[in-house]
DNA sequence: TAATTAATGCAACCTAGTTGCGTTTTGCAA
DNA sequence: TTGCAAAACGCAACTAGGTTGCATTAATTA
């Protein structure tokens, strides 16, 4: 693999990431760093930044990408995505919940690679007391 | 909400869903069915079909979405659809593990509403052997 | 500072899905 | 059996998210 620069617009698309408390998509991160790049830069930052390991895809109930930061990654190394992700239907946002414990009745004769886990309901914030 | 109506291509749609071992898109279903009814019908019918609980939904690691029988359902009133899904990363289909116990430490302060659970992996088919 | 090539901008394209509206069918009731 | 209301449909136009090709710019490293 060639190896990586960095450029204002990656690390203007990364700080928005690490910024937010809950995981972006492209078109809300093109808006958020409009007029650095091109929407067109974001997505191949976007891309890089997966290939990297500085950021995780999270693809939300209703199919939509969004992508978060590492937080419960101590290495970027080692990357075990088997944490569960909470959905909002009401504000729509998708985070990451840290150290939640899962446990699956791993089927046989299958070859697990990776876990997508997502809980969808109302976040503490939108209950509003 | 009005009564639904039988039709063709409703009937159609939901054998070839029915008779799929795995979740199908609007376009291989739409190609499935091709000569009974327009492309924007498909995605109607989809639509009324996941309404009326005759199918679910499936959104795939990669965002896209399938539909596939309501296999676990005994009674299609109540819809607790908590059971684990399979990804294939060989032949990108997607299936529904029935009676798959799954156990979430569910999180404090967040109201629950529905799990979403996938593994990626390689199926069974394409280990071939 | 110069060379290498990763990264970018831009235009064009693609796929999945949506919307509006006039027409056709379906299911039910007279 | 026929008539009617509205569910379902076809078609065209549109939107959103994402991709590709290619010429140009800029980050690294020697
Ligand atoms: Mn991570
Ligand atoms: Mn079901
Ligand atoms: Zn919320
Ligand atoms: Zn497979």
């Amino acid at each position: 693999m060639s190896l990586p620069r960095n450029t204002k617009a990656k690390q203007a698309v990364l700080d928005e990431i690490n910024r937010s408390t809950y995981a972006l998509s492209q078109p809300e991160l093109f808006e958020r760093v409009k007029g650095t790049c091109d929407r067109v830069t974001v997505y191949r930052i976007l891309d890089r930044l997966v290939a990297e390991n500085k950021i995780h895809r999270i693809v939300n109930v209703d199919g939509t990408l969004n992508y978060a930061a590492c937080n419960q990654c101590d290495t970027h190394n080692t990357h075990a995505h088997d944490h569960l992700h909470f959905s909002c239907l009401e504000c729509k946002k998708i985070e990451c919940l840290s150290e939640q414990s899962v446990h699956v009745q791993l089927p046989s004769h299958y070859q697990i690679k990776e876990l997508f886990l997502t809980i969808s309901g109302i976040c503490p914030t939108c209950q509003g007391g």
